[in-house]
DNA sequence: TGTACATCAGTGAACGCGCGTTCACTGATGTAC
DNA sequence: TGTACATCAGTGAACGCGCGTTCACTGATGTAC
């Protein structure tokens, strides 16, 4: 029974849904903690009883983002038929939330918080899908030293970084108008190779 | 002689200078008309003599971010001994770039021009660096088709973009405070091996 | 079961701030004669 | 060479805006007895 009453119930959901909201409609410099609270209904002193600070909101958008790209990850990892298999869709489902949430994930990449470190939640929950890129690198190549497991980790995790980031800006391909995910995963796969990259 | 006087001289130049240095100094988010005028030293009004508003200084100072960008990246493979070599210098000297200069890339990155076409000087100052990669990967790779170049290009500039990004934010690496550009360079040149990623 | 009261989670007005931009103005410069 | 005057490139005050945050308040809820 979702009657209106004076007190919400569930605010503080409400509320990082409403900012999701914003940055998917908006974009990220639309933001506002005042918005944020109009969207919810609420008046713009009330996410001040759930959150200490505008960048505390922000922070915990930030780590369900990261979440949210970590289950997205292995979502499509978990159809995998090999260790090389699942790097590679592990990049691809990184490539898709990036294109398809594209606000969140600027301000998952910050440089919005100024110290990395404030926000415990946010640094173990932006771990999640590079650890999950890491392992995978790892499972792929396990008779590898680590030196070359380290340059093969960074390497992977910047190709797929930055095709993330540049389809996301559209910079990449001609095509800017790619709505089909079964379109958009064909080109990724090609493109980002990653057996190659790793092929030390 | 430069005494100070009510007509400034060269207060476009000027603008554009005060604009970087606030932009390595305090970031991308501090970067205002007014806090530009403030340090070359005129009103606040004095800027609209030169841009017609605060989006098109932005695009300026963007744009000249593109051609130090274009620059540097040319100077690292002007020591090129093979295709191969240069096109791997031409993506240090990118990823040089984006760290030395983490706010003005960040601007020129975007998304902070919204309709992309709105400034054409931008939009092919922006060219000069991904033509350049794409040229040099053309070079490493004369027999291959069309759609081979185009994976290849398409990995190579995702590879050093990710680099750069992920570098500039320092999450890569977790030694942050390379300040000294002969390990960094070194650093880069092991962990980016384009050829690797062009062997098709 | 009722009732007194503490506590929780809201409201809405207000504060101060810095911003982009405009406007009437003014000092310096260049040009015509 | 002087002088009148148009034009250029500044000034500084002001406008309106939306922001983050605070504060006194208040309606709803939970608890002790």
């Amino acid at each position: 029974m979702p009657k209106p009453s004076y007190h919400h119930g569930d605010l503080k959901t409400a509320l990082l849904v409403a900012a999701r909201a914003i940055l998917a409609e908006e974009g990220l410099s639309k933001l506002t903690l005042r918005g944020t609270a109009r969207k919810a209904g609420v008046s713009q002193a009330a996410p001040y009883y759930h959150f200490p600070d505008k960048e505390s909101l922000l922070a915990s958008v930030a780590a369900e983002g990261f979440l949210d790209l970590a289950d997205l990850m292995e979502n499509y990892a978990a159809e995998a038929k090999s260790p090389a298999d699942r790097l590679q869709k592990l990049g691809i489902g990184y490539v898709v939330f990036a294109v398809k949430n594209a606000a969140v994930f600027r301000l998952m990449q910050g440089p919005y918080f100024e110290n990395p470190g404030k926000f415990d939640f946010l640094q173990s929950a932006a771990d999640l899908s590079s650890a999950a890129l890491k392992h995978a690198v790892h499972t792929c190549l396990p008779d590898a030293d680590r030196k070359q497991l380290e340059m093969a980790c960074a390497a992977a995790w910047a190709l797929v970084h930055g095709t993330a980031v540049l389809r996301m800006d559209g910079r990449m391909s001609q095509v800017t108008d790619i709505e089909d995910e079964a379109e958009l995963t064909q080109y990724i796969t090609h493109q980002m190779d990653i057996k190659r990259v790793l092929s030390l």
